[in-house]
DNA sequence: TTAATTTGACCTGC
DNA sequence: GCAGGTCAAATTAA
């Protein structure tokens, strides 16, 4: 696979993006339980909250610089790096033709189908028209629907890899596929997942689970589909099995902030937060919000300064996604 | 009942 | 012959 300099993330950059956003999970799923019995539940989420939109914004800032691959369907993953592999060359490709005649039976051993003969070699740099991978410790959220068909283990790894093809392969013909190969047994695991083939379903993106609240809560309640069980096996099974209630958020156009704002809106647990505390006076509140503010404007110049220091660039669209700035405003605004 | 996953067999390139 | 990718029947889950 040729990895060219200015199409992936270094592995420096890759790391911190990696760790911020490890380091918030890890505070999280501890600290999780304590607000049932904290004294005061609303600051210890306040908190973590501030925690975890930091890490991410950090994180996405680092992770979609300019140089980062600017695929298509690149965009549409949750990058930690993209590595471009190169295109199949033409006496590679899998034209129409090469498929009729891959199709031709041998006499006396009928092949069970074409896609056989289009298969190419990853390790040998070449792997059907075109495909990327990308190391992340959440391998199944990536917006898409994915159907498992297969299963291996691989020489040289302790871990096996996992074939997944588009759901909609099959009553929309798109190609679009995936490898996830565990990369080692960290808390969380890092995995390497390859994808071939751009999505040609349109299939609508978990984004959209957005406007559902209980998926919403299934995010919530399990953000990555990481489990605390000490089965490798384990862990990767149920992860996978968490895939439908996955949900990435990608950076959409500034038209559809109104839209998500209205989403948000419709969320009950903000609905409950909006409320003043009735114990509350005017002047307190004031005095409060205002507070926040400070806090606010604060920690949008702490993730500027951060992001800037990891090599983001002000001008960057994705730069303090205004997606995380909304989420933050709105969760502001409950406090 | 339907959809998704598992898993052994099959197929191809090296 | 081996390794990796895919198929498809059997199994499991929803």
């Amino acid at each position: 696979m040729a990895v060219t300099e200015s199409a992936c993330l270094s592995y420096e950059q890759e790391a911190v993006a990696v760790r911020e956003v490890a380091q918030v999970y890890e505070l999280i799923k501890t600290q999780q339980p304590l607000l049932l019995v904290h004294q005061q539940p609303q600051q210890l989420a306040h908190g973590l909250l501030n925690h975890a939109l930091r890490a991410l914004n950090v994180a996405l800032s680092v992770m979609n610089q300019p140089h980062a691959s600017s695929s298509a369907a690149a965009a549409a993953v949750p990058v930690m790096s993209m590595i471009k592999a190169e295109a199949a060359t033409p006496a590679n490709s899998s034209s129409p033709a090469a498929d009729v005649a891959a199709d031709n039976h041998v006499v006396g051993k009928p092949r069970r189908s074409s896609s056989a003969a289009k298969r190419r070699r990853i390790n040998g740099e070449e792997y059907k028209s075109s495909s990327w991978s990308q190391f992340t410790p959440v391998p199944h959220e990536d917006g898409f629907q994915w159907r498992k068909y297969g299963e291996k283990k691989i020489q040289g790894t302790h871990f096996t890899r996992s074939y997944f093809r588009c759901t909609y392969r099959d009553n929309r013909g798109c190609q679009a596929t995936k490898q996830i190969q565990q990369k080692d047994n960290n808390d969380p695991p890092m995995f390497q997942v390859t994808y071939s083939n751009e999505h040609t379903c349109t299939t609508t993106r978990l984004i959209n689970n957005i406007n559902n609240p209980a998926a919403l809560h299934n995010l919530t309640a399990n953000p990555n589909g990481h489990h605390d069980s000490d089965d490798d096996d384990t862990i990767f099974t149920k992860m996978i099995k968490q895939e439908e209630q996955a949900a990435w958020l990608p950076p959409p156009p500034p038209a559809d902030l109104a839209t998500i704002s209205n989403n948000f809106d419709e969320t009950p647990g903000l609905h409950v937060c909006q409320e003043v505390p009735p114990s509350s006076s005017n002047s307190s509140v004031i005095s409060h919000y205002a507070d926040e503010f400070d806090h606010h404007q604060m920690l949008e110049t702490t993730v500027m300064e951060e992001a800037l220091g990891l090599g983001a660039y002000l001008d960057d669209p994705y730069f303090y996604d205004p997606n995380l700035l909304l989420i933050y405003e709105s969760l502001m605004n409950c406090y």
